[in-house]
DNA sequence: ATGAAAGCGCTAACAT
DNA sequence: ATGTTAGCGCTTTCAT
């Protein structure tokens, strides 16, 4: 029992002799119970316990060529994406992989790492997920199937994406907006180089257009995706006249964002100005008052992400790419514009 | 090169037979540049970059017994733990080491799945972000130096332990209120089970007893660490006659769900009555009206933890256990008890 | 059902 | 400065 006394080093081999068997007979009895005799089977497991053994994942890894694990990089540890990586985590668990997070900041050379640590054979595969399009990225595919974009509209031939339809759902709310009577709406924008703002500003263009209302009274501001941003594009829009009557944010975040905008300049929200956002996370729903918002399942994007990830690995044929559907929830910051 | 076009197979031999070289010297121009020749070196990573060998990392890990990588597992993806966790990856960065983020749902079972993630060699080192006393791993820490736990203030002897006082700022949030004029003040307390909420609570009694404030008036009630616990906790204590004049919750998600009760039966904040939570997360800066809180710097702390923990995988002495400071950020929902 | 032996891709003595 | 060789701990033929 020496050996088992040294940190960390408790090899196969030291379980085979204390038992007096071979290495192979262990290895097997620990990964393929069924090829050893009931009473080696025993014998190894009460063995092993006692002695503490853990398998070295290196060694293990190196032989199999494969670690039963995977990677979600997410641009940021933004509750939606959170929430994503726990529909991942679910995915995985129910396949037996392992799931592991890392975080892009929405930077190409980071991305780059984090598919380097699986051509590096740390984990089998990797689930990005973008808002931005990963169109740097075709170069690497071809030599590097295992991989899955999540969220971004964007894409890139032959590598599968589970995503939303962003325009349609923007569309939606702006229609949404109308159908109460509102004609002067405003966008509060993300990044026009990330993939997935450009998506919901097209669809609210396109709904603006397909209402028939005039243009220039509906303006459409690009900032960034944050709280910060949206507070910022509300108060320069505030400032406008005619004041739009409702605004879009791109997503939750800048939409709380323009509220405290709003609050600040002692106007009612929902009444003066209506507000939709986009992503239904809680931060809107604890608001007060509380966010409409455009929501889709987050849970389920990562579940098919991850879904697709395995169907790949397993070599079954890379599905066509999927889109969920985005719904809409109201609550009480839309209203019929103030009468004028 | 035919080689280089199968998929993830281009190996060092590889490389070597392209450039009619062994692989002992490719492998030293690419990690100990100075012990090759400077021409050497340039055809290495040229040939290296044309066929774009990446390292095995199974193999490279195997053979070195280290993968510079650090696992930091956290209770669930709290704001709170978020923030710990970018301190974390913050300093594992500048120490060359990378960081990768797991979930435990404070549940021991998959604790000790990390913790055999660093036994298996997966990982270097492990920080167990924790609210619980971790007594339960004590068994498993002698065969077992690398690990650090964080932010609980329980402890395992031998275990170093980055954390806060929780006690002592529970009582600073306590002598606010009591400062303030309060002598009715409620404690809405996290899970007696987990350490943190009971050096929270214990700061509270503390500070309640040092004041010399009736205990009877004083409730100390116990939830969980969630909005929905809070808003329950705080349901109730609006039915006492008479009515605590103040509540100190055990955290900030806490705070916010007590806030949405008070809110539902229409008294004002913080001057009906004052709140005031603990951990200062950006939920309670942004509620209306914004939450007193107890503040502490998070990054920090993750990267106080790393610093241990790399400091013990270097084999520098162990350090005893460092505590951060707690304090009192005033915001907009406590102030002096509504005259009665 | 079990054992012997090869080898995954890499690094690090050791030799030249 | 470079090459040769051994071996990290495991799984998996191939024998028996």
């Amino acid at each position: 029992m020496a050996d088992a006394d040294r940190i960390g080093l408790v090899r196969l081999r030291d379980v085979a002799r204390a038992l007096g068997v071979s290495v192979s007979t262990v290895s097997r009895a620990l990964s393929q119970p069924h090829l050893v005799s009931q009473e080696t089977l025993e014998r190894v497991n009460a063995m092993a316990t006692r002695m503490r053994y853990r398998p070295n994942l290196a060694a293990r890894d190196l032989r199999t060529r494969s670690t039963r694990s995977l990677l979600v990089a997410v641009p940021s540890f933004s509750p939606l994406f959170l929430e994503i990586f726990r529909g991942a985590e679910l995915e995985a668990a129910a396949h037996g992989y392992g799931v592991l997070m890392a975080h892009t900041g929405s930077d190409a050379t980071r991305e780059h790492m984090f598919l380097d640590q699986v051509l590096s054979q740390r984990a089998d595969g990797l689930v990005l997920v973008t808002t931005m399009d990963p169109a740097r990225l075709a170069d690497r595919r071809k030599s590097f199937p295992a991989m899955v974009t999540a969220l971004d509209s964007g894409g890139v031939a032959g590598v599968p994406c589970r995503q939303i339809d962003n325009a349609a759902g923007a569309a939606a709310a702006v229609a949404h907006l109308v159908a109460l009577g509102h004609r002067r709406i405003a966008h509060i924008g993300g990044p026009p180089e990330q993939s997935l703002a450009r998506a919901r500003a097209r669809g609210f263009a396109d709904a603006v257009a397909a209402a028939g209302l005039v243009a220039a009274h509906c303006p459409c501001l690009a900032g960034e995706f944050s709280l910060a941003s949206g507070e910022a594009l509300m108060t320069r829009l505030l400032t406008r006249y005619p004041r739009p009557t409702a605004v879009f944010a791109a997503n939750d975040e800048m939409a709380v964002g323009a509220m405290q905008a709003i609050k600040r300049d002692g106007l009612r929200i929902g009444q003066d100005i209506s507000v939709i956002g986009f992503d239904d996370l809680r931060i809107g729903l604890l608001y007060d008052p509380p966010l409409t918002t455009m929501g889709f399942d987050k849970v389920q994007l990562g579940r098919l992400a991850i879904a697709a990830l395995i169907a790949g690995l397993n070599g079954r044929a890379a599905v066509a790419d999927a889109s969920l559907p985005v719904t809409l929830e109201v609550r009480a910051t839309t209203g019929p514009p103030a009468g004028e």
